[in-house]
DNA sequence: ATAACATCGTTACATATGTAACGCTGTATT
DNA sequence: AATACAGCGTTACATATGTAACGATGTTAT
């Protein structure tokens, strides 16, 4: 299993697996490379490329064989345990997250919600408990948290920042519109919705 | 002014404006290239390189001028008049969004959301006026939305995104994990967070 | 005034990423 | 059993994107 893999390719394999899983809830069993392309919108020909890194095998005439392809997909993705997941920041996107993750990724479970807002330590929301900030190092280690979701106002998101690293942080999602100054073997996700958003009216303006 | 600029350069310039706007409210007059690269995570041949493609010069010594860069990256991404935007789709994810815009960024304003809950119409949700889904051709004509969120559930999305095509939509900016078909000329910009969330986990995993 | 210097704009280069071509393989059909 | 063929894996090619090098330029200090 090859540890190379560029972050675009990455992002592939997670899209496949999840156009393979809602295949197989329709009972599909197997997909030829040129319907998974057409499905994630790239070429068939990076879609067999894609293969070659997770190291899958296809049948010519066959194509996947769409159980086994998630699976493998998982082996090279996924830790070799499920991981536990912490978010920072219970506000009108915290809560959105929580509930759109609630139950989604087996794998990837968000299992710890933290806010400096004391009226939000205790509650359980969307099937995640809720911390004070204080709490994060016992928290993480308790949960071996290597990953985390950063939801707070951008004026607090290095503070918080620096706080999830000392405590072991290693992945981070960041929506706050704000660069992350983080240790270089730290890796920042981020989602950048003014951007996204100042991207569509633009392309959209000019085809 | 070229008309070329690739979708990763938009991103750029649209992270480049937000930074300068923090720096003006700092009272910061100019900046060179390389404090710009540093706050935005790039080098500073990169800014430079960027720059050209506004069509914006800096003055050696002084750097760049912040407010009138602001004003060359805005003619170059914004339209000439400030542009209406519409949302659909107004639940957890819907709401979050709105409040966030409201009043962020004054050349691309979210003035209608619509949803297909009958209690939702009339309401008011962060200055933003909800409509029932039928009234989407009307709204869009009267105000001229040609960009749009796409915030509804994923087994909906498909439809609701054909609906605003023949509406006049140009520019989607999509959060369905879902792969939209769109005629050649319409942009969807795509919003995965399941993937990014992978992504930050593999990439904490490994260095 | 002029020389020194830091930074800019631009061109040339390097790497990353995506596309296409091609031979191989295994199944299905006669 | 032989043959046709559709799809796979791989290699080679093309394009896109990012990095660095270099000469031009304007400011500041002597
Ligand atoms: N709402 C959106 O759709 C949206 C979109 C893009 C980006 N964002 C960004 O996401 C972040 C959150 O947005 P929001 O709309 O949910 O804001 P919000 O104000 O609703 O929520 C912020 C939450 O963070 C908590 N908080 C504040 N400081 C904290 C700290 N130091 N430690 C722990 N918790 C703290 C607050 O108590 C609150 O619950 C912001 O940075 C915003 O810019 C939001
Ligand atoms: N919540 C999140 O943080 C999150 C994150 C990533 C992606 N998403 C995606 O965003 C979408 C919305 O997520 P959510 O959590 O806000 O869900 P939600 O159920 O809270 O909200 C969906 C809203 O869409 C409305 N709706 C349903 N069908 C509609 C239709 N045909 N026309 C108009 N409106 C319709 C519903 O009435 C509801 O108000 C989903 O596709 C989800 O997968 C959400």
């Amino acid at each position: 299993m090859p540890l190379l893999a560029s972050d675009r390719t990455v992002g592939r394999l997670s899209l496949y697996r999840r156009l393979l899983s809602h295949l197989l809830q329709e009972k599909v069993r197997s997909v030829f490379s040129h319907r998974l392309a057409e499905a994630a919108g790239v070429t068939a020909a990076q879609v067999r490329r894609d293969m070659m890194v997770v190291g899958y095998n296809g049948i010519p005439t066959k194509g996947y064989d769409v159980e086994s392809l998630i699976e493998s997909i998982g082996q090279f993705l996924d830790a070799p345990d499920p991981e536990a997941v912490a978010l920072v920041g219970v506000g009108n996107l915290g809560r959105a997250i929580l509930s759109y993750f609630d139950g989604r990724r087996p794998n990837l479970k968000i299992v710890a919600a933290f806010d400096n807002d004391p009226s939000k330590a205790g509650q359980v929301i969307s099937g995640c408990r809720c911390y004070a900030v204080r709490q994060i190092p016992e928290v993480f280690a308790e949960n071996e948290i290597a990953t985390v979701i950063i939801t707070v106002p951008a004026d607090q998101a290095q503070e918080v920042c620096d706080l999830l690293v000392d405590a072991g942080a290693k992945g981070i999602l960041n929506f706050a519109p704000v660069g992350l100054r983080v240790p270089a073997y730290i890796h920042v996700e981020n989602v950048d919705m003014t951007t996204s958003l100042e991207k569509a009216a633009y392309f959209g303006r000019r085809p």
